[in-house]
RNA sequence: GGCGACGUAGCCAAGAGGUAAGGCAGGGGACUGCAAAUCCCUUAUUCCCCGGUUCGAGUCCGGGCGUCGCCUCCA
């Protein structure tokens, strides 16, 4: 398997330094809001490393964090009179919703930043002590002077920095460039203890503390969007290894940004395109699989249509699916058809060598639907059970490896009602009053239960 | 000014030296009592433009044009 490496440019080789483990850490969200469709792309595409992973046969943990103090959650709370802390906790439960309802896994670890204070403090003592960090009033700074290799994520060197002047100067910092360890509480701002005051940690102190705490002084792979390169991911590369001296990252994986088109995104406009209201209208798999049809690395436009597109095609996908389990009440019990067998594994074998490449999900996912004509094609009414479980299987498996077609797939079941309907119209059918069975046909869908009528009998399905 | 990405059919989007995946939408047809589902055909002689390298270039090189991100705690 090969990843686009940010640090070095370059693709290279995933390989596990023991036992096939791999530590992997997120950049997870900063709950100060409801999360967008951008934060969405961002964690279905890392939630689908990780299964992928997984299913490569590397034990993955899988950290990723909350990010539940911060600047944005204490204006947020000041603009809305509510305390940030339970701001945050209530954007927290929110996204923990959202999470569910887009279908990503649960990590490994999903640790908060209030709950790591005292590793945050242990972090920035070494800093101290090492000479890579200085006191200021009831400030700390990271000295960015100090760390040699300063800019080797970004490619941005210290001077241009300065020189560009768009960094924040500060009464108590040495240069512009330095960063945060931890900030001096104003009043009427949340803090905690510490040696240097009263305060709270700095932005990306957090990221560092965490992530060592629970995958060591090296994580393998470490996500998140494009636009934490720097200055975020920069700085944690910065504090981290100034403090350990050991390779904090192998791999950086950065995905693209989403980009809304038409209207700037606003949240005072209300014209976010906010994940919890996309999800009234369609279902986590929706979305997922229009997040997953361009490649990671590639910036993406959302147009809202393309969620139509997506419904539409998810559809195609989960009718593959009906198809072989109707089929499968109907076939014969004996024997096996290995030439189907072996179209399957071929699919598999091409959706792997598609995933192998830095997760082509965009190259899979055609491949699914690729796979699903070819199952209408060439699967039908005698096609034995053991050949037809296997093509199955197969397809969901490689679904859900993307997480999608991950509900049932049999016959729904039906009420009483529906089922004494459906008999009423097999009945009107066998005596041609073709009235009376279209009557039936569309009461049933008018109450979102679809029939289709097939040489093998008539099967349903619900309609989302 | 510095760092970086992208420009492929009506829309979305793969492909990265060997003759344009896939999805949606549109058109035509097959199947069906009619539908639905499905299948087939059809929609880019061509990949922003101009040069160059090559037997051969969306694919490599150079130069334009355009869009976007980061460089002020946004995934």
């Amino acid at each position: 398997m090969r990843v686009h490496n940010t640090l070095t440019r370059k693709f290279e080789e995933i390989v596990s330094r023991q036992d096939n483990r791999l530590g992997m850490y997120v950049c997870g969200p900063t709950v100060y809001d409801y999360i967008h469709i951008g934060n969405a792309r961002c964690f279905v595409i890392f939630d689908v490393v990780r299964r992928y992973l997984s299913y490569r046969g590397f034990e993955v943990i899988y950290v990723m964090n909350i990010t539940d103090i911060e600047d944005k959650i204490i204006q947020r709370a000041a603009a809305e009179g509510e305390e940030p802390l339970e701001l945050a906790e209530r954007y927290t439960q929110a996204f923990l919703e959202d999470a569910r309802a887009l279908g990503l896994r649960e990590p490994t670890h999903l640790p908060r930043a209030t709950e790591h204070i005292g590793e945050i403090h242990e972090l920035i003592h070494r800093l101290i002590a090492r000479g890579y960090a200085y006191v200021s009033g009831g400030d700390v700074w990271f000295e960015t002077a100090r760390f040699a290799k300063y800019g080797k994520l970004s490619g941005q060197r210290l001077q241009d920095l300065v020189a560009g002047a768009r960094v924040a100067p500060h009464e108590t910092k040495r240069s512009p460039a330095d960063f945060a360890l931890w900030k001096a509480a104003k009043p009427g701002e949340p803090f905690w203890h510490s040696p240097w005051g009263p305060g709270r940690p700095g932005w990306h102190i957090e990221c560092s503390a965490m992530a060592m705490k629970y995958l060591g002084e090296t994580v393998d792979i470490h996500g998140g969007g494009a636009d934490l390169i720097f200055p975020h991911h920069e700085n944690e590369i910065a504090q981290s290894e100034a403090a350990t001296d050991a390779e904090f990252v192998r791999y950086w994986m950065h995905n693209e940004l989403l980009n809304l088109a038409g209207d700037k995104m606003s949240k005072s406009a209300g014209n976010v395109h906010v994940v919890r209201e996309l999800l009234q209208r369609y279902s986590g798999e929706v979305i997922r699989l229009y997040l997953l049809s361009a490649h990671y690395r590639s910036p993406l436009s959302f147009v809202p249509e393309q969620l139509d597109a997506a419904e539409a095609s998810l559809q195609r996908l989960y009718n593959a699916a009906f198809h072989l389990s109707h089929l499968w009440q109907h076939a014969p019990n004996e024997g096996s058809y290995p030439r189907l067998e072996s179209i399957a594994d071929g699919y598999r074998a091409r959706f792997t060598e598609a995933m192998d490449d830095d997760f082509n999900t965009a190259e899979a996912v055609g491949l699914l639907f690729e796979m699903a004509r070819e199952i209408h094609l060439n699967v039908g009414a005698d096609v034995p059970r053991r050949t037809l479980e296997y093509v199955l299987d197969t397809f969901l498996g490689l679904n859900r490896l993307l997480g999608i077609v991950t509900r049932d797939v049999g016959l729904p079941s039906l009420s009483d009602e529906e089922w004494e309907m459906i008999r009423r119209r097999e009945q009107a059918r066998a005596r041609r009053d073709w009235n009376t069975a279209d009557r039936i046909r569309e009461e049933l869908a008018r109450r979102g239960l679809i029939l289709e009528d097939t040489p093998l009998g008539v099967r349903w399905r619900r309609k989302e």
